[in-house]
DNA sequence: ATCCAAGTGAGAATGATTCTCACGTAAGCC
DNA sequence: GGCTTACGTGAGAATCATTCTCACTTGGAT
């Protein structure tokens, strides 16, 4: 079978150096047409749409986190207790925003620099941090009307 | 059994008009004692120790979810897939600085006005946010060495 | 072409949290 | 002080996302 040079350029950067079977090849090829969030299950799903026998739920799971470790998928929040994965290959720290209702994904920038100071003021040493803002998209903030 | 009145008050004060049980009144003196943020099963566990009949791990959970709603308890963040909750009852918008270490909590102004702002620039509509640091407190720092 | 470590898949295991259901008991009412 | 009943309790089962196990397969280096 031949390859699409771009198809394989984009498995391959997906996993980093890790071997590209014929699951993971279909998972990547699938996550990178998924626009915006998508939980692990989705992602399942449309896998086995293509290819009953690739979708194992634990393949699917492995080569996710495979594909995080690869920094081609971050983890950008979670909807009703499923995580929620997006291709994301920005480089520098920053955050996200996730559309509430289409899963679409903005970058922000990191708000918390001058929190941080403020925090090391009062002494505390910040190791980590979270943030996450959840809303409308401008196409669905102009869908549910103003 | 006479109760001391500001146990008493507090007790009232966390389920907010629902009934004080036995579990109840002692989950909730518990929580009070414990400094900074704790999790269920850490609450569940201190439960047992004064009451080994009043811990059961599904009032504990319940009790806490009452505390929620009732404003006395907040949910701060998580550690090791537990979540955290700390007593709060800090009026206003904020968000909380857990130690890693101890887990005492400090509060933190809400830094993401600028960021929102930004956000609604690029059209969307930001609904929700979630914004917790995580690091050592002060005495932590101190003790980890500079 | 051969080899073997990495990957796969089916299903079991894990583990936090929630639910079920029979029983107990606060608290309003008399 | 008793009566009533809706709310709370507890033991254990259920749920459900995620991870693990283990025997089998296969990519890709040599």
């Amino acid at each position: 079978m031949r390859v699409d040079q771009e198809t394989d350029a984009i498995e391959r950067l997906a996993y980093a150096g890790g071997r590209l079977t014929r699951a993971r090849r279909l998972i990547a090829r699938t996550a990178a047409q998924l626009h915006g969030a998508f939980t692990i299950d989705t992602l399942a799903e449309r896998v086995r749409v293509t290819d009953a026998a690739s979708g194992a739920n634990a393949t699917v799971y492995r080569a996710v986190a495979a594909m995080e470790r690869a920094g081609f998928l971050t983890r950008v929040g979670e909807r009703g207790g499923h995580a929620l994965f997006a291709r994301c290959s920005t480089r520098g720290h920053h955050h996200h925003i996730v559309c509430e209702t289409c899963g679409r994904v903005a970058h922000a920038d990191c708000p918390l620099t001058q929190a941080i100071e403020a925090s090391n003021a009062q002494g505390f040493r910040i190791t980590r941090h979270e943030v996450t803002m959840y809303g409308l998209c401008p196409e669905c903030a102009a869908r549910t009307g103003s």
